[in-house]
RNA sequence: GGAGAGGUGGCAGAGCGGUUGAAUGCAGCGGUCUUGAAAACCGCCGGCGGUGAUGAAUCGUCCGAGGGUUCGAAUCCCUCCCUCUCCGCCA
C-alpha cells in the first residue's frame, strides 16, 4: 500500500513511477481529491464529537446528573444527528481511496531502469559463457524420464496436467538441494522458520497477494483459508501488527516450503517439465530490515542467493529489472537466471526484492529506531535461494553426461549422500 | 466436535456505567546522587488519525473483533475470533 502521505506530498513521483509501469497515473489525481473531502470530512465530525463529549462531561460534573441530563438530552439529540450526518461521508470517501490504491503498485526507487518488458532489463553481472557441453544437449525432462527418476505421467493421472513425481535418486537430489540451500542460510545468519501452508485472507491481503493475485491461488472457501504461493507470506507477516525493538533488525528468516500456485494466465507456456508447476518447493530468504540500510540488504540477499549458484557450478547471470518487470509488490528487483543447456536460455531461478514500506504499511510491521522514539515502519525483503525444482532442472541439464548419466554437483554431494546417478537411474 | 475458564498498555495485574487512555508493580527513557556503577529518590513513559510547520498545543478514536443499549461503556446485552483446561477424534 502505497504512503497517503507521499501521495499527498510528491504526487509527481508517484505518478512518474506509475508511468514507468505501464500503469495509468490517473489514480493519483483522484485519491488526492477524495484525500482532501475525507480529511475535511473528518475534522467536520471530530469538532461535533467534541461538541458533544463536552457536554456529557458536563452531566458527569452536575450535583444532579438525571436533572442535567434531562435538560441536555434535546441538545445532544440534535448533536448526534448532525454528528450522523458528517460522519456517513467518512466511510465511502476511505472505501473509494482503498479501492483505489489496493491495486496500485509499490514506487520504484529512481536506480530502476526504463523499460517496457523483460527485454529492457539490465545485465548486470554474469559467471561468464556457459561452458559448452561437447554434445547435444537433452531437456531436463527427457533425462529424468531416462533416468526414471522424474515421472509427469503418473503425476497427471494423480493430479492432471502442471504436477511432478520424483522418484528414487531424483527425490533424494530434491530433498539434497533444500538442506543445502538451508545450510547456507544459517551459516548466513538466517533464522529457519517452518511456517503455516495455509493463510488467511487477512495475511495474504497484508502482503500484497491479495487481491490482485486471488485467481493465481488456491483457496479453500469453506475454511477461509489460501495455500500460499510463496513462502515470503507467512515469513513477510510473521511479525505483523508488531513494533519491534530496534536492536531486533535486522531479522533474517529462511524456510523450506511447498508453494503452489494455479498459473491461471499461463495456459500454454512452460507446459513441459519442471518448469511451471502448480505446487512446488522453495527455500525462501526473507528480511525485515531498517529503511536506511534497505537498498545494501538487498544487494547482500542478493549475494546470498547467487553464493548458491557459485557454490553448485551453476552458469547464471544477474538482471536488475526495468520498471515495466518489477512485481507489484517491490521498488527495485534483481533476478538471478540460471543457464539451461538443454533449452538453449536462461531462466529464472531467484527474483530479490526490496518491498520497501510497501507490505510493511499493510502488514503494520514496525519498530522504534530508539526506546522513546516514535514507531517507523521496517522494509521488506524477499527472494529464493533458491527454487528447488528449477534448481534441479539446471543440474540436471548442466550435470548431464554424454551417456545419459547425472553428476551430482560437488558441493551437494555431502548433502546428497551420491556422487552420481548412472543410465540405469541407481545412486552411487 | 463437546464442556468449562479467560482475552485490559512492552510484561504482570487492577478497574461501583460518569473528568479512566485506563490504578499499581516491573521493564524502558531522562535527571539527582556517585570517581564510575549499583541502590535510593524525582520526572517522563501506548497506538492511529485530524487541525497545526513532521514544534507547542488541541481534538477524535482505540481496553480481542464487530454490532447493540445509554446523555455517557473497559465496565451491561448479542454475534464472531482466539487462548487455556478437561473429554472425544486424529497424522
Amino acid at each position: 500500500m502505497l504512503d497517503l502521505a507521499l501521495l499527498r506530498r510528491d504526487p509527481q513521483r508517484v505518478r512518474r513511477s506509475a508511468e514507468r509501469r505501464g500503469f495509468g497515473a490517473g489514480f493519483v489525481d483522484e485519491v488526492v481529491e477524495l484525500d482532501a473531502r475525507l480529511r475535511a470530512a473528518k475534522t467536520a465530525t471530530e469538532a461535533l464529537k467534541a461538541e458533544k463529549n463536552a457536554l456529557t462531561a458536563t452531566i458527569a460534573k452536575a450535583p444532579d446528573r438525571a436533572a442535567e441530563a434531562a435538560r441536555l438530552r434535546p441538545v445532544i439529540a440534535t448533536l448526534e444527528e448532525r454528528i450522523a450526518i458528517a460522519a456517513a461521508a467518512v466511510p465511502p470517501l476511505e472505501a473509494a481511496i482503498d479501492a483505489l490504491l489496493a491495486d496500485v503498485p509499490n514506487v520504484l526507487d529512481d536506480s530502476v531502469p526504463d523499460g517496457s518488458g523483460e527485454d529492457d532489463n539490465v545485465l548486470v553481472r554474469d559467471s561468464g559463457p556457459p561452458p559448452p557441453l561437447g554434445f547435444e544437449a537433452k531437456p531436463h525432462w527427457e533425462i529424468g524420464e531416462a533416468l526414471g527418476i522424474l515421472d509427469f505421467e503418473r503425476a497427471a493421472k494423480l493430479s492432471g496436467a502442471r504436477f511432478s513425481v520424483l522418484r528414487g535418486p531424483g527425490a533424494r537430489l530434491s530433498r539434497a538441494l533444500a538442506a543445502f540451500f538451508l545450510a547456507r542460510a544459517q551459516e548466513r545468519g538466517y533464522v529457519e522458520i517452518a511456517p503455516p501452508l495455509l493463510v488467511t485472507p487477512q495475511t495474504m491481503w497484508s502482503t500484497g497477494q491479495l487481491s490482485k493475485f486471488a485467481d493465481a491461488m488456491f483457496y479453500d472457501a469453506d475454511a477461509g483459508l489460501f495455500l500460499i504461493p510463496t513462502a515470503e507470506v507467512p515469513l513477510t507477516a510473521l511479525h505483523a501488527n508488531e513494533i519491534l525493538p530496534g536492536e531486533a533488525l535486522p531479522l533474517q528468516y529462511a524456510a523450506h516450503t511447498a508453494c503452489f500456485r494455479k498459473e491461471a494466465g499461463a495456459a500454454g507456456k512452460d507446459t513441459r517439465g519442471l518448469i511451471r508447476q502448480h505446487q512446488f518447493e522453495k527455500v525462501e530468504l526473507v528480511w525485515l530490515a531498517d529503511p536506511q540500510k534497505s537498498f545494501e540488504t538487498l544487494e547482500r540477499l542478493t549475494a546470498d542467493a547467487e553464493a548458491l549458484l557459485q557454490e553448485l557450478e551453476l552458469p547464471y547471470r544477474v538482471m536488475l529489472l526495468c520498471g515495466a518487470d518489477v512485481g507489484f509488490n517491490a521498488a527495485m528487483s534483481y533476478d538471478l537466471e540460471v543457464w539451461l543447456p538443454g533449452q538453449n536460455t536462461y531462466r529464472e531461478i531467484s527474483s530479490c526484492s526490496n518491498c520497501t514500506d510497501f507490505q510493511a504499511r499493510r502488514a503494520q510491521i514496525r519498530f522504534r529506531r530508539d526506546p522513546n522514539a516514535k514507531p517507523e515502519l521496517v522494509h521488506t525483503l524477499n527472494g529464493s535461494g533458491l527454487a528447488i525444482g528449477r534448481t534441479l532442472v539446471a543440474v540436471l541439464e548442466n550435470y548431464q553426461q554424454p551417456d545419459g548419466s547425472v553428476l551430482v554437483p560437488a558441493a551437494l554431494v555431502p548433502f546428497a549422500g551420491f556422487e552420481t546417478i548412472t543410465p540405469d537411474g541407481v545412486a552411487h
